[in-house]
DNA sequence: TCAAAATCTGTAATCGTTTACAAATAAAAA
DNA sequence: TTTTTATTTGTAAACGATTACAGATTTTGA
């Protein structure tokens, strides 16, 4: 059943049946109801595709995520989704479980013509496609990010977030501050990590090298590098983690150890997903606003897909340290940094 | 760039090039080096669109997840991406955030040729719609279903499964049992709710009404309906869960009431999510073979789309007992259902 | 050496919409 | 009434690939 077959029974051309579905303004009432009365009685469909091949236009965004498993994402993905729903946009995701290839892959989708526009919610390609792609197709990155490139990128200043999340212990009164990594090939590790030293040192701690220790991202690699940590000669009293995930490892492995959170070690952790809040004891840990990342990243693909002008290319927004009792603080207070 | 300006730079057909692309075998070796070579040069990416339109083939497969916060289903996702990228197809996702509505607009991209076919992990739709589509598109649904509906699927014995879960409470001991279910409308809260009262029917135990709560599968609802079931004159001895998430709430009332599991209160999980293991106490769930049903679920669907004959329409898949210590027994041993 | 078969390439139609343009009709202005 | 303008509809080309068919060339076998 295609669209001719619908203008014969109609007694109408096919170009009127396009218009009535596409453009019902230029179609007299009668003819609308005549047309529409067909379309619904023998339950026609316009062929999508043919559609999308003529006009060029998908109406779809394509969200690539590095793991969604990852509790964190979902509620970016929410944020991207309301906004692209109210525009009449369909969002489909892409999993890449954090491999590079599948990137890639996901990427052909929008030089094959897929997708409309594209939201990146991890950048592991070279800076070097990533430029060339956004130069021919509407694309953002979110949440991860990649120095000096020309994309435009919606985040949290992971630096000073990881910077302030340590001297929140350094101010408690710790000294001998470890830090668990994330996988040390992607930025958002390297700039907490960065973040972390800058505090220490600014408080002019000692950063011991063997109190850095890379982790996965798991729980279990958390409690792996925990134990390694607790093996040495003089442990830490405190750590900041990567992330929610693995900072309940790190606890898990204190408390598989005869330790106490927060009495014997305070945690830190990232993220501050939902587990994190119903953990026991609950984390301390820093709230990335997710839902807000994902609406200004829809926000920015729209401007690029209208050919709009963005007031900026780079938005930064404001992370959260949440208080919770893995550090032994009682204040309840909300410390604000960037 | 298209494959007409291919084909002149390199001073073939258009057919030609098309042949290099998809038919390599018929084209000579000569020729073949001459167009790859213009390809890489000029860095054509033939228009998948064009080519969908065509071919009517869009080698994209549609998964349609009704939450994919919920850690459940990752797995199930798995297993379904690992069939399909080994078959040549790309999976994309939809989220439907629980949403009718949503799920019937994915539904749509079906209807409209955007996808050789679809995976549903849920299943709110009313059954003579969703025949209806089955009819004509390949379909499976996973994980949930649908009492006498014509359509593959794959799943396990939800009443089985929530009758193994309640007996073994019962083998410990316990009489009063309380379950709290998922949301009603949802066949997976009523199958295992019908699972409950059978293992309570045929050991000759009292279903107290009080003593069945529907919750809304989140943690919190788990926690609250545990604070109404320890409000109760006489509150249950053992209570179980629809799912881990609402199971760990419930053990967070329990403590919150003074109350030690597996001591005081006896529960039992259903999913064998990831936390369920990392949680204190550690769940005694039922286990789904999740990565086994997406990949059923996909093989079902690639049968449909290449016309083979399946063997069976319905596959019904073991589910596990995971003894933890949420219960408190002894016995490490596990409990196979059906 | 020549016919038959196999291999390779080109021509042109096709997929189902949308839309520029033209034509026809109706409404408004003179 | 006639001219101008607005409204509505139809005609036909276009989008970029694939593929049936035919024709050209090469290889094979007798």
């Amino acid at each position: 059943m295609k669209m001719t077959d619908v203008a014969k029974l109609a007694n109408v051309s096919p170009a009127t049946v396009s218009r009535v579905l596409s453009h019902p303004e230029l179609v007299s009432k009668e003819t609308k109801k005549k047309v529409m009365d067909v379309i619904n009685q023998v339950n026609y469909k316009p062929n999508a595709v043919a559609r999308q091949f003529r006009t060029k236009e998908t109406k779809i965004i394509l969200v690539v995520v590095p793991d969604i498993t990852s509790a964190f994402f979902s509620e970016v993905l929410r944020g991207i989704e309301h906004v692209a729903v109210s525009s009449g946009y369909q969002v489909i995701l892409g999993d890449t479980e954090n491999s590079i290839e599948r990137e890639a892959e996901y990427i052909n989708l929008l030089f094959q013509k897929q997708a409309d526009g594209m939201i990146l919610l991890t950048a592991r390609l070279d800076k070097a496609k990533l430029e060339e792609l956004s130069q021919e197709y509407p694309l953002v990155l979110a949440c991860e990010y990649m120095d000096g490139l020309n994309v435009p990128t919606v985040s949290i200043d992971n630096v000073s977030s990881a910077r302030n999340a340590t001297e929140h212990l350094i101010q408690l009164g710790h000294t001998r501050i470890a830090h668990i990594t994330g996988p040390i090939n992607i930025v958002l590790s390297r700039d907490r990590l960065r973040g972390y030293k800058q505090a220490m040192i600014s408080h002019e701690l000692d950063i011991d090298s063997a109190y850095i220790q890379e982790g996965d991202q798991t729980f279990e690699s958390g409690y792996n590098q925990m134990l390694k940590l607790l093996a040495l000669e003089t442990p830490p009293s405190a750590v900041f983690v990567f992330n929610d995930d693995m900072a309940m490892g790190v606890i898990k492995a204190c408390k598989d150890s005869q330790l106490h959170v927060p009495e014997d070690i305070a945690v830190v952790g990232f993220d501050h997903i939902k587990m994190s809040s119903i953990h026991e004891p609950n984390l301390t840990t820093v709230d990335q606003p997710k839902y807000e990342i994902g609406k200004k990243a829809m926000d920015l693909l729209l401007k690029q897909i209208n050919g709009e002008p963005m007031a900026k290319k780079k938005i930064v927004l404001k992370d959260q340290l949440i208080i919770g009792e893995s550090c032994g603080s009682k204040s309840l207070k909300v410390l604000g940094s960037s």
